[in-house]
DNA sequence: GTCTATAAGGGGATAGAC
DNA sequence: GTCTATCCCCTTATAGAC
């Protein structure tokens, strides 16, 4: 039995300050609207977290860890196959944005308005690039560079969510049939990476045909 | 010869206005750091365009309209293959991105902050889900939403762009080999599509054991 | 820890002179 | 069309009472 977190004022302030930075952003989020969000007194968010920058960095921090850190092992871990790595890959990183579906649009767009908060400890470079993912992809396709694949890979996975304003304030497509269809993909991305990384012969094909003309 | 569109105040203010809301977004960006960039007085960008908010309306459609209507036309052609649209879309979108690499996460997020901006004549809804495009996906693979098959597309050309600052401002990447990777999608894409669509037998297999099992 | 009151400054917008 | 001066509101942040 953990004590409701929505008791302490602290994390009643973090979470509203989270939900509002995360759909408005952060120039448009005023700490007035946090202070009514979470019921609070404004002084005392102040109090708590010195400044709006501040709280800010603190929720951004933590978002990037959510979005990114949790991947890192999933790449490195040296006893699963390929195939193994981006099943996980597909199916805790689907689950996770089923729950946070904001989260890649907001982390992102903050990047490019201010990379500054890039400058994390988290060397994503080195990580990313020294992978075990990257050398099994290699392997799989020495032809082709591997980042062509990671962006596929991600853009599968995380594109969906990234378009979903478009879709849903649209009334293109229901919250729920949008649901399902990003459950169907938990199953049809490991399905279609397989493929493409198998188009290596067609490629050949392709490179045979300009060839001999 | 056409006069040059930078002598004219109206213009000069909307040029950097837009290549401000497109960095920084809508409230990050202020009348007086607009006035400043196009190094004309505060009160004309009153003059010329009313409010702040204006000015961004007309600056938010133009950039849709770059966005969304040109590939409507491609979709509807009734006179190319499924092949031809999905090449003629991957060459050009990707040549208009590596012209306005911003433009999709600023659109995509702005819409998302503030939906009403989507309220646009252009009914997406029936352009896309009645278009050439989606009844010749549904022909060629009619077990899986077309719309899967959309989000790959769409996610394999802007992906890309999206990711960009994270990539760039954790000099992952020099901008000049992310131009060449986007260079060497013009002609994976269709090739990878292709595999994507012909991966339904081998969904067929993964039913078939799934069911003797 | 929580509140009220207020300081100090930045924001959008406009009136009126040129 | 362009500028200066200014209005008025909203913002963040803090001092000081409880």
């Amino acid at each position: 039995m953990s004590i409701p977190k929505k008791e302490i004022t602290s994390d009643k302030i973090k979470d509203s300050a989270k939900k509002l930075f995360t759909t408005k952003g952060y120039s448009a989020t005023t700490i007035r609207d946090i202070a009514k969000e979470s019921q609070v007194n404004i002084a005392l968010i102040n109090y708590y977290y010195r400044s709006k920058e501040n709280l800010f960095r603190i929720i951004m921090e933590e978002s990037f860890e959510q979005l990114f850190k949790q991947i890192i092992p999933i790449l490195n871990n040296k006893d699963t196959t390929l195939e193994e790595k981006i099943e996980s890959l597909v199916n805790n990183y689907l689950e996770f944005l089923l729950e946070f579906p904001e989260l890649p649009l907001f982390v992102l767009n903050e990047l490019k308005n201010n990379p500054k908060h890039l400058e994390t400890k988290i060397n994503l470079k080195k990580k990313v690039s020294k992978s075990s993912l990257i050398n099994q992809i290699m392997a799989k396709n020495s032809e082709i560079n591997p980042l062509h694949f990671v962006f596929n890979l991600l853009g599968m996975i995380v594109f969906p969510f990234i378009m979903k304003p478009v879709i849903s304030s649209s009334k293109l497509l229901e919250n729920e049939i949008f649901n399902q269809i990003i459950n169907e993909r938990k199953h049809l991305i490991p399905l279609w990476m397989n493929s493409i990384f198998n188009s290596k012969t067609e490629i050949d094909i392709f490179n045979q045909i300009t060839k001999t003309k």
